[in-house]
DNA sequence: TTTCATTTTGAATACGTATGCAATAAATCA
DNA sequence: TGATTTATTGCATACGTATTCAAAATGAAA
């Protein structure tokens, strides 16, 4: 009936302390191989595995990455999600999932994380106002903006280096086309999309090209009906980039059902790489964020702040990469 | 310095004992409005918060729900913990998000959950050996199957009616083309895959309607290269029921990609209704699965015997509905 | 062997909370 | 008011582990 065999026990069995228990299981202790076998013989036999309650309170720190997110709809997300377990699994991390339904992650959900002290922090995708980061520093919890840059300099974050992208999309489809283009923005309280717009302006400026701009929201269906408007309004611009790849597929298919040519007649590309991207019904020529590397960064720089706290904040950008298809 | 306040802190400020100030947090312990407006605005003054380890570590429970999930790539799984994470959220706790890279649950996978001692644990789409599970088993902790069915029966599951659903798209189908059908399973192992296979099969051979089945994976490249193959072979069959959605989608581009016309030609049907299913581009029928009330089912099932464990294990089968559109 | 330095072990304590039990305060009734 | 019941509070303890410090054991040197 009993069913939780502590180190107690196990010492009892093993004939040590349960000190000696505890530094068996306790990476970084020293022990004899002599007592470190009799322990875990006796840990096997038992079935005992260490509490890890009794540890975060005893150490006053979790193996518990918090990790908030928002928009599970479009497969980029789900797919960081995936990297991020699978990377601080091996780093001996669990991962608590937090869903944030607005816009703003909840002050419960940061009461969650703080109650959880969570060794760490990474916000993708939602939005979250300063006084309310200021919590997790106030804790020395560090935290990581995934996918978003914040105007503070206070935070660390990791994204893609959208600037640098959108810059050389605005180039390629400037090579080949002369004509007005359309940029298609996602939330536009997002810095991912108004760096991805920048670039975009920057380029087309200075090569003396018009565009226009839509906003829309990062979605399909948002995609899709500003693609609907813009071909109500008359006339068909050369080139669409839209923010994101999700975005840029409901625009394909909202042009190929009024009939409107891809490439032929406008040009399409998207943001992120995602699978969908190169499905055949698609085949749609975007910028790979690379997503391994983000991951990467986030998860050093975490672990890194996680054995010393600095609180020293940086913006890292990754480069990704034009992949070509038949959009363009 | 000291980020941690305690409940002794509160206790000293608010001037009552400690066991006050605990009992102010703890639902369903009794205390006097005075006292607790005391104890509240001290807590409020120093930014108390219940540790939730020393919590967890007295009464031997947690709030943590585990929540085991494969396949994301599938945007129903997404959803599903979109879904999970709010009602449980609303419950008071949180989901420990575990991602299996194997078809089967890792044993380290099991022994993150139970060192966190987790309330009760989520199962979805991974498969999971019996000893496996029976690990939860020992300790009482409540475990739920999602969309898979075992053959044991000491296990709880939820999942939609498969061979009901299966049945009802091959009369559906049955009722408007008459030739030999195709089925394309999922991986075989699944019960899923295997129960839509058999309640397809049962209304065909009544009806007297031949069906060749391809096995596949449930990703959508295995559908993409099963039509592919079904091409190969020569002749179109009248109708393909793909056992799940993300499956057609392939089927469907490798279908037109050969100028085969859906649905004059071959009709097609799915299985799950994501989103993508009512895409412009796709128009797939399909069968809803209704993730909302077989969440709510695994979740009620979950608090239940996280409240009073019985151990008493059934098959929950929620009923779903055909989602008619332009592939049939 | 003896001495000393070094490593390993065990005993005791602390982490922050919930809860049984006794004591106290409040409330009810005569 | 005083007696008796009831509700509330405080004290002390327990949960299972990591860790300090002293004691013991081991190893090296002489």
């Amino acid at each position: 009936m009993k069913s939780t065999v502590n180190a107690k026990d196990v010492a009892k069995l093993a004939g040590v302390s349960q000190s000696s228990v505890s530094r068996v299981f306790f990476d970084g202790a020293k022990v004899t191989e002599k007592t470190r076998q009799k322990v875990l013989a006796a840990a096997k036999e038992l079935g005992y595995r260490p509490n890890e309650y009794a540890r975060s309170l005893i150490t006053n720190s979790s193996k518990i990455i918090g990790l908030v997110m928002k928009g599970v709809q479009n497969p980029f997300y789900p797919q960081v999600l995936k990297q991020f377990t699978t990377s601080f699994k091996q780093h001996g991390y669990s991962v608590l999932f937090v869903h944030t339904n607005n816009d703003e992650i909840q002050s419960d959900d940061i009461d969650t994380l703080l109650n959880y002290n969570v060794a760490g922090v990474i916000i993708t995708d939602a939005s979250m106002s300063m006084n309310v980061a200021e919590a997790f520093q106030a804790n020395h919890i560090p935290l990581v903006f995934f996918n978003r840059k914040l105007t503070s300099s206070q935070f660390h974050s990791v994204c893609c280096n959208n600037l640098n992208a959108s810059r050389k999309i605005a180039e390629y489809l400037a090579d080949s086309v002369a004509g007005p283009m359309v940029y298609i923005s996602g939330n536009e309280d997002t810095s991912t999309s108004r760096e991805r717009e920048q670039g975009f302006a920057e380029v087309l400026a200075h090569r003396g090209i018009a565009y226009k701009k839509y906003s829309s929201d990062f979605s399909y269906t948002g995609g899709y009906e500003t693609a609907q408007k813009i071909l109500s309004e008359g006339e068909i611009p050369s080139a669409v980039f839209a923010a994101n790849d999700i975005m840029a597929l409901g625009v394909m298919d909202a042009f190929r059902k009024q009939g409107v040519k891809i490439p032929e007649q406008v040009k399409v590309i998207g943001f992120d790489n995602i699978d969908m991207a190169s499905w055949p019904a698609y085949e749609l020529t975007t910028w790979e964020q690379p997503i391994e590397k983000m991951v990467d960064e986030t998860v050093n720089y975490l672990l890194g702040e996680i054995g010393e706290y600095t609180g020293q904040a940086r913006v890292v950008e990754v480069e990704g990469s034009l992949v070509e298809r038949k959009t363009t």
